[in-house]
RNA sequence: GCCCCCAUCGUCUAGCGGCCCAGGACGCGACCCUUUCAAGGUCGAGAUCGCGGGUUCGAAUCCCGCUGGGGGUACCA
């Protein structure tokens, strides 16, 4: 395949919907699959609902997921000189015609032809005026849209992942290339863009698929070459319904909000609707990039499973080196502690967690002394015959040397054997005491990381809360 | 309403006529490991391939119908 060039165009009326993160992410791995070009395209001709900030936070996404484009971003708003011209070609070729309904017009002669349970179509009526009264018409200021004089045959859409798909002409009408305030409409823009910009391949969501035999018929008009087609079937909520904020997430930002990592994001939806064909799961850009192809996109919609993007999460999270891992970290809040500290607590409780918010979560137990202690564990360990060994634990820590877990668990199982108790019975409630939780890393790995200090102060004041010596019970 | 698309374990999917009484992954269950919780390891349950007709010696794989789901039907993108 000749160096291919692919585009995503996103419109900025909202933020980057995962469904538009996984055609962009199909674009990029596409293009570099083939040596192409990744062409970014802003589609901002909807001056009403298009927002610059809205622009930024998409390239934002984008940049975060690790898709960066090669041309771009061009802004539809700002290329009105070529949709213009363009325009005037097809006006002067006779492959577009003015129309003179007003918008009203239609709307009412729509509501008449619903009301009369009939499919409402253009009339045409545009199409029979003659080049003079048209002509004539809108230099006496008439106001105008052009329409594009559509085939009377079929249009047949090959498409690369959803197959053959025909349409017949009286589905389709003469739709309108222009407004009647001289803006260009979508169809028209995309078209004259694609040509304009020498778009090989369009991939883009299903939802585009009835629209595309008007893009087909408009290419024919420009004259141009018609593209390759792609349409990916819609990702789904978890209940099968549109993915949207109601499923919780459903915006690339919030996702990272969320404390998923970009290369998990990206693998997961790589995986929806893509399959590398050799029971791959977890891959980075790269292998991703190497395996893939247009042949080994599936045609059905795929419901977005967060389960799995947390598992895959958790997955790609025990990989983050370290330095990396710290700084993700950082927009979560890390508690005031040396990086050195840090680094080992992370690592420690790294595989307890799936997400960034769990690991900034966990960590927060190496900062401020816990002050709740949950409920199922201050029933069970919460116990004043239970603190004599507590204190008793307290103290033989206070003189191991080395302060190494290794010494530290040596320790505690002479104490424990000596106390005739199992090491658990030990533990638990330092567990508690140190963190407020039953769940946490090897116990004296957590000791040697938060400190000697630390966790002496704690088991003593917890010893001291469930011995009553503070007041609070 | 009309047009278009889709349809394999709960979910993501492999499968492109015999290798499949259907393989992998998530999730789920059990066990192992173990000072707790995870991680990890092992094993397991889980789809008569939406339904009904064809085609064929042979169909999850091809064709038709139905049902279900999704999308489109704008001077939105």
């Amino acid at each position: 395949m000749t160096a291919p060039r692919v585009r995503f165009a996103p419109s900025p009326t909202g933020s980057l919907h995962v469904g538009g993160a996984r055609t962009a992410l199909y674009n990029w791995l596409f293009a570099r699959r083939h040596g192409g070009t990744f062409v970014l395209r802003i589609e901002d001709t909807d001056v009403e609902r298009s927002r610059r900030e809205l622009t930024d936070q998409i390239l934002d996404a984008m940049t975060w997921l690790g898709l960066t484009w090669d041309e771009g971003p061009y802004f539809q708003s700002e290329r009105s000189a070529i949709y213009l011209a363009a325009a005037g070609r097809l006006l002067a070729e006779g492959k577009a015609y003015r129309a003179f309904e007003t918008a009203e017009e239609l709307e009412a002669a729509r509501k008449a032809g619903e009301a009369g349970g009939k499919v409402y179509r253009y009339s045409g009526a545009g199409r029979s005026l003659s080049r003079e009264e048209s002509d004539t018409r809108a230099a006496a200021g008439e106001r105008f849209v052009l329409r594009l004089r559509m085939p009377d045959e079929p249009i047949v859409v090959q498409d690369a992942v959803q197959g053959r798909a025909e349409f017949l002409p009286e589905a389709l009408d003469d739709f309108i290339l222009v407004r009647s305030d001289g803006n260009p409409v979508y169809h028209f823009t995309v078209c004259v863009d694609d040509v304009e910009m020498g778009i090989t391949h369009v991939i883009r969501g299903v939802d585009h698929l009835p629209n595309t035999p008007k893009h087909v018929a408009l290419f024919r008009a420009l004259g141009a070459e018609i593209p390759v087609f792609a349409h990916l079937g819609m990702i789904l909520g978890p209940d099968g319904k549109k993915l949207s904020k109601r499923h919780g997430a459903a915006g690339a930002e919030e996702f990272r909000a969320a404390g998923f990592l970009p290369e998990a994001l990206a693998n997961f939806l790589a995986l929806l609707g893509w399959s590398p064909g050799e029971d791959r799961e977890r891959m980075s850009l790269e292998e991703m990039t190497a395996l893939f192809s247009l042949e080994r996109i599936g045609p059905s919609p795929s419901r977005f499973d967060h389960e799995k993007l947390t598992w895959l999460n958790g997955q790609l999270l025990q990989a983050v080196p370290p330095r990396r891992l710290l700084a993700l970290l950082a927009p979560f809040g890390l508690p005031a502690r040396d990086e050195g500290t840090l680094e080992r607590a992370a690592r420690l409780h790294l595989s307890r967690c799936r997400t960034l918010v769990e690991v900034s979560q966990s960590l927060r137990i190496y900062g401020d002394d816990p002050s709740e202690f949950e409920a199922a564990g201050l029933k069970k360990f919460g116990k004043p015959e239970l603190m004599k060994s507590l204190r008793a634990l307290a103290s033989r820590l206070a003189s191991v040397e080395p302060f190494a877990h290794a010494e530290m668990e040596e320790a505690a199982r002479a104490l424990a054997t000596e106390a005739g108790v199992s090491l658990g019975a030990l533990a638990q409630p330092a567990r508690l005491a140190l963190t407020g939780s039953l769940a946490s890393p090897p116990l004296f790995e957590m000791i040697e990381v938060m400190g000697r200090e630390t966790a002496l102060r704690r088991m003593l004041a917890f010893a001291d809360r469930i011995e009553g010596r503070t007041g609070a019970s």
